[in-house]
DNA sequence: TTGAAAGCGCTAACAG
DNA sequence: CTGTTAGCGCTTTCAA
């Protein structure tokens, strides 16, 4: 691989010329300019960016932090991430957490070693205390991990209470709900969601605890539909258990949407792809990667974030499944 | 961020005492690595990994080009890979390609420049030519690209010719193919050996062009049946087209399997997620990621390859779409 | 408009 | 056993 210096040789001026021409800064005769850009050309050089990165103290590349990639509702985020960074230049560094705090912790000091410029992180067991010290401008998505870090969500607790709604309009009446794990952010708020608009109705509350996915639910599907006659709609915390609550429903011969409802929380492609297509509550997925890319520029930039928090509307879409 | 200066200083001792503790090599008196040990820990030091690769030109980093994530055979081997060379202290530089030569060569350009230590590649594009005067290592991985290049994949022909028989068995004697793209080599292969199977039988063959995605295939499926009364089976390039297959079947009002049976490839989650559940021809995908990372470890660590061609073979996974 | 030289933080001879 | 020093390849003052 050629350096600067060998650059510098052949050209016959010195590496700063070189490196002014490279980095279109200063001034250079255009005389010299076009021997250096021969000299580029000739050598095939390219400039090594890990010299470049010791220097200015910046790798032009975002480290991402998510739980799993093989969850359904990752890919398209990691896609609208990725789209975003490598237009404004920068290389991702991703890595699957599994959620487990100590894993995350080294995947932090990894980061912090490679000068990584910003950091984008999906988690609900990390807290403000280990990336307030960072030094590394961090946006969280999908979870709100603390006020003072930018984070980049949605509102699941409207967005549960439209999906009861749409269950109720459709004449349900007993609804139960499939929630995700404890613990974590979002399945909270969307029990909250489910809990508040069945109370607003006066109507029972049935709850079982599911964990995001697909066999389990099935499984708790099941169950809960032995346990409790009359079930007359599935409300699933995420489109996985959903279609885990559908092919219960299928297993037990119960007509859906005929006999039973079910509706559930993404909009992931696999929603579309069973059948019968699932009814969700969509979440913008790619305009979260986007925002969450745009705001974690910005502070990379050293802007000022006007609002620290940006939330977005899950969008009801009706499928087949109501 | 403190530096080995700042160690070294507060231990009262050379940078390179501080080094040889970091490192490991060289003697040093145990009371001096104490004294050093704790400077770290009192300064919360991290060694800069962009000075060390500068030095050591070598960036603990491997990059991985893959078409597209939101294809759902890649998570389950990009999480493989990444598990893999997590455990050996490398780092994911992820980029999709799209399967854009251009955009594979930018990538091909920023992993040079970044000194990564390795190269994982999916692509059916990209030339020997391009790799070749690398200078870094490369495995392809599901694709062949080049004799010279060392490359992880399975035995597509034999599991097509596989997957037909089991139609065969099942008592089918029209069998379609929807394959996969033109050019590509796993849909080349794959058709070839429904085309080898059918005519060792003596049948009649079907081909359809698809493009691996579900809602083309959904519309050639119903086009295929509706232009070819009799067919009783389909032999699906992939599973996301044989999902698009039973989608078809099921607007139609056709039995699955009673009056068309239905096999897919790969072995992607989604199989097993609808109903009715996929038949496929399963590919060990983790053991793809896993091999494939243990190559390039070699290769990294300058160890020679016995074989530079490891190949797998698909396994049937009997489900209820046959 | 150009070049010399310092230095980003680290490793590895080479001396001592 | 420890320190001095010369780079790794690049950018950026500071002079000329």
């Amino acid at each position: 691989m050629a350096t600067i210096r060998d650059v510098a040789n052949l050209a016959g001026v010195s590496v700063a010329t070189v490196s002014r021409v490279l980095n279109n800064n200063g001034y250079v005769h255009e005389d010299t300019r076009k021997k250096v850009v021969q000299a580029i050309n000739k050598l095939d050089y390219k400039p090594n960016a890990v010299a470049r990165s010791l220097y200015k103290k910046t790798s032009k590349s975002i480290g991402f932090i998510i739980p799993d990639i093989t969850n359904p509702f990752f890919p398209q985020l990691v896609r609208a991430v990725e789209s975003f960074f490598v237009e404004e230049g920068y290389t991702i560094l991703l890595f699957n957490s599994d959620e487990e705090l100590e894993h995350e912790l080294k995947i932090l000091e990894i980061m912090e070693s490679k000068y990584v410029d910003g950091i984008l992180i999906v988690s609900n067991t990390i807290g403000k205390d280990q990336l307030e010290h960072l030094s590394i401008p961090v946006v969280a998505i999908d979870r709100v991990i603390d006020e003072t870090i930018p984070t980049v969500s949605i509102d699941n607790y409207h967005g549960a209470r439209e999906a009861v709604r749409l269950l109720l309009k459709k004449g349900c009446r007993n609804i139960a709900h499939i929630r995700g794990p404890e613990n974590v952010h979002t399945a909270e708020e969307r029990l909250k969601g489910y809990l508040d608009e069945m109370k607003a109705h006066s109507l029972p509350t049935f709850v079982y605890v599911g964990n995001y996915e697909l066999k389990t639910s099935m499984l708790t599907t099941m169950k809960l539909l032995s346990e409790n006659a009359g079930i007359d709609g599935v409300f699933a915390g995420n489109d996985v258990m959903a279609v885990g609550a559908i092919k219960a429903a299928s297993k037990l011969g119960i007509a859906i949407p005929k006999e039973l409802k079910i509706i559930g929380f993404d909009g992931i492609e696999l929603a579309e792809a069973i059948t019968p297509e699932l009814t969700t509550m969509e979440q913008p997925i790619l305009k979260l990667g986007k925002k969450s890319g745009e705001l974690l520029l910005k502070l990379i930039q050293g802007e000022p974030l006007i609002t620290k928090h940006v939330t977005y509307h899950a969008k009801l879409v009706e499928r087949n499944s109501t």
